[in-house]
DNA sequence: CATATAGATTAGAATAATTCTAATTTAATA
DNA sequence: TATTAAATTAGAATTATTCTAATCTATATG
């Protein structure tokens, strides 16, 4: 966290406490949260947050690219502080999200007629599934 | 066309004029629209077409699995009439979407703590990269 | 430490995508 | 032709996000 802050007032970076207490929440954050989980949680410990504050850091960071945006739900964007390309996982039933860290590229060979139309610079994966806990509820109800 | 219209009068699924122009527009097409996108066109052959029908019909088809929803920009929601799956590659810059038909489930190895945790089901990929013509546009500007 | 100020915070308004509502119309069937 | 379940519509409601303009503050400087 000190190394985070450290580098932030390098880059300037004005470090409030509101912004503290977002990257705070964010360092490690596994959960791939909205703007709207983000400005709940943080708001228990810093009550005068206002939602502007949270979508003006996210796209600071942004910026940065310390966070990426997750569009797996049509309807709002989720966040990512992992800013290393990797894949996800998605739970069809409960919407739960994992992380995939492995790197696909050299797999991921695209047709002679793609590769004369784009020039590829990288990927990512959405992989759809079904979590343990979502497993376990189903067969509960077919018994 | 003929063969679609008898597919969802079956499925009863009441064929009105507005939704003939939407099936007519979306048949074939691969420019992934928006329902903004969709609206704006097919109101040219049917002025008093309402946006909710465009909603509502999107809806349908979607709960019919005859389109598929692209989630690639985070502010709307594109959508696919071609509901076999394959994968897509955005350019970075004028975010002209391309279609790629090839399945790479045999090479998309999941990790084994990914596997115990979820059971996987399918898996959809978004490549990223410039096209020709932002690449030309690109090279006219360097010289 | 006191001051200046660029940048950050804020509440609330504005915008944009999508969904809802309730009155009206219509495709399909008998 | 009459019936009716489903579809259409305009406009309101909702939700996520961005904008605005007034106020505040972290940081740099003397
Ligand atoms: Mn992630
Ligand atoms: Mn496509
Ligand atoms: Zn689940
Ligand atoms: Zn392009």
């Amino acid at each position: 966290m000190e190394k985070l802050i450290a580098k932030y007032r390098k880059e300037g970076f004005k470090l409030t406490p509101q912004r503290l207490a977002i990257l705070k929440f964010l360092e490690g954050n596994t959960s791939h949260p909205s703007a709207m989980d983000i400005y709940s949680e943080v708001k228990d410990a810093y009550p005068t947050l206002s939602f502007a504050t949270v979508y003006n850091t996210l796209q600071a960071l942004r910026n940065k690219g310390e966070i990426l945006e997750i569009t797996i739900n049509p309807q709002k964007t989720h966040y990512d502080p992992n800013s290393k390309p990797h894949h996800h996982i998605i739970c069809i039933k409960c919407k739960k999200i994992g992380d995939i860290f492995k790197d696909y590229s050299k797999v991921l060979q695209l047709p002679y007629d793609v590769v004369s139309e784009f020039k590829p610079l990288g990927n990512h994966i959405d992989f759809y599934g079904i979590c343990m806990r979502c497993r376990k509820k189903e067969r509960r109800y077919k018994l």
